[in-house]
DNA sequence: TGCGCTACCGTTAGCGCTAACAGAATGGCG
DNA sequence: CGCCATTCTGTTAGCGCTAACGGTAGCGCA
């Protein structure tokens, strides 16, 4: 194994001299240049091994200018779609070489926004990713004028800026469509916060599919994506008993309205049925389970990931990448009571 | 503002030429250091805020053998409790100058970790911090050999690893005591899965607390943390009718026999009394709202990082932090019912 | 005046790597 | 056999920064 217990790590002139080659051949190895004859690579390769060689990422960027870095700001790290977008970036970024550098941040201000993305860009990262789900990002990204290729995760690129996101337009009618075929045609919907972006898709997707349906979209409420607004608003519905079905903008509002049902005698899917959106782990187990639209953050970190590289390595143009989002069909949702 | 649409970024010596001192000069006006004369120190502060100068920080570390850079080694990053105390590490790194490279890993076998930790230091990581809260941890890192600190969030610093932990033990002689206080004598345990360090702490409480009280602690049962197994063990636990009182090792599972309990008529807390382990922001809105352990994950994080710093920049020795938690009473725990 | 000390600032070297060029070896072909 | 193209390898320079040391000016004190 590796023995530098004398000194401090290996460098590539160490595994130069080891291999009876210049540093500069060494470099080629790893690089994977063309122009290595098949035994001088393999001897590198052995001296590589035997000294247990890595190399010096500091010294590589100040010369390549690139830091193999992608800076990722997020909000609501918390939550369920930040964490798992982030561990899909995270994975593809490692698979193709790239250190991902995180800056955490508590509401969206322009400042705040600011001040961390000039701690990625401090470090030098070659590229962003933002996972904030503001309205106001997307402005507050364009007046700091970078020059790194930048992705806003729920958004649609605009400019210079990138755009990847799961379908809420779609998933949005996904979610009506269905109850509607269930009869339902009084369908209400509980919103997240206005200028929130993925939560103004999903409020134009319901109202299309019921425009189209010829139903009325007179029944909104505006929460704030916890549970505890979902409380609030499930009070105020079940004593106005508009709609037969509603659908919620997270699951998080959804498991409120069913605390709240649950408590004023509202039966759900009996009296009401009810649609979440996200389709957390724990959907599957709030009572009755939630019929809900599953987004594969997962898979929309991953697409971003490849997006950004290919901006960066070939210096290929931006544009909005889409996930289709997918309806899971659970027991909260039932055909419309027949009333008299 | 700056103007350097000519070339690219500037640097010290641009600087330098501007305040009309020498680059070593600059540098000692970034780095704070005392021989410097306030007259020259405002010239260079005035240049380095014309031309919008930021220092290259792979140059820096390629002289100083620093990166600045934390590497965080995190699994279940969905997860309420490791995205929070990401966060906290995160902030407190910000705050202190550091940045924050992340891994996140799916599994916790030796080969994904050592993976993921060699990933880390290829980046030149100062310190690492790992989320991982696997027995096979401790093990899976002291056989790394690292040679930079190594803080383990959940585990108890052994030899040359530190550790960070919320004080499991005493979280859950709180949730027993106050079952006991409300009169329950039969108290059962859904654990985490055996091998995960917290759930250990969490059982050992559990047990020290029962066994004080003279009471009998045969009725444990072993979960997997998700609200899966929580139903099958609730569905399980309502048939039997063995204990008046449950606690349980985290939030979601408790939301698991919720659901089961309510299915099988089982009231809560009137039957039966319910406490969880976590408080992530939705257990108040479970049916009922849940009785829990609250754990600071943002908090530990933060101080994770200031003991990070002592042992990196001063060499402190590692040890092990702990933080409380509090118990949170809600409406799934009341007195013990009266039978005949 | 001379000596030493302090405060301040400049010069030099080098961290470990890659880009660019220069040189050596090889092979094909007239 | 000579010439050029091709393949391989070595040499040099420099990325932007800090550490280490050297030098100068100013001051107090004998």
């Amino acid at each position: 194994m590796g023995n530098n217990n004398d000194r401090r790590l290996p460098r590539l002139e160490d595994v130069a001299a080891r291999a009876k080659v210049s540093h500069q051949t060494v470099s080629r190895v790893i690089n994977n240049h063309p122009n290595v004859s098949k035994a001088t690579r393999e001897r590198v390769e052995a001296a590589i091994a035997e000294l247990g060689y890595r190399r010096n990422t500091a010294a590589r960027s100040l010369v390549t200018r690139r830091t193999q870095t992608i800076g990722v700001l997020a909000s609501e790290l918390g939550q369920y779609g930040p964490a798992n977008t982030l561990l899909g970036v995270q994975q593809a970024a490692r698979e193709a070489g790239y250190f991902v550098s995180i800056a955490a941040i508590k509401g969206a201000g322009p400042e705040v926004i600011s001040d961390a993305v000039r701690h990625l860009t401090d470090q030098g990262a070659d590229g962003l990713i933002v996972i904030v789900p503001h309205d106001g990002t997307l402005q507050a990204l364009e007046r700091l004028n970078l020059d790194v290729p930048v992705i806003v995760v729920g958004g649609a690129g605009e400019g210079r800026l990138s755009g990847a996101m799961v379908d809420q337009k779609l998933g949005a009618r996904l979610a009506v469509a269905h109850l509607i075929r269930l009869g339902h045609q009084r369908i209400g919907h509980v919103s997240g916060p206005l200028g929130w972006i993925d939560g103004q898709g999903r409020v134009d997707g319901w109202r299309e599919e019921l425009a189209e349906a010829g139903l009325s979209d007179d029944l909104l409420v505006e929460g704030d994506w916890s549970a505890g607004s979902g409380y609030r608003i499930g009070q105020q519905l079940a004593e106005q008993q508009g709609a037969t079905a509603v659908f919620v903008s997270n699951d998080q509002m959804a498991l409120g309205l069913l605390r709240a049902f649950g408590e004023k005698g509202v039966r759900v899917p009996e009296d009401v049925s009810l649609v979440g959106f996200d389709d957390q782990p724990e959907s599957e187990y709030f009572m009755p389970p939630l019929t809900t639209v599953r987004q594969d953050f997962e898979e929309l970190g991953k697409r971003c990931m490849d997006l950004m590289r290919a901006q960066i390595e070939d210096g290929a143009a931006g544009g909005t990448l889409v996930v289709n989002p997918e309806l899971v069909v659970r027991a909260s949702t039932a055909p419309r009571p027949r009333l008299p």
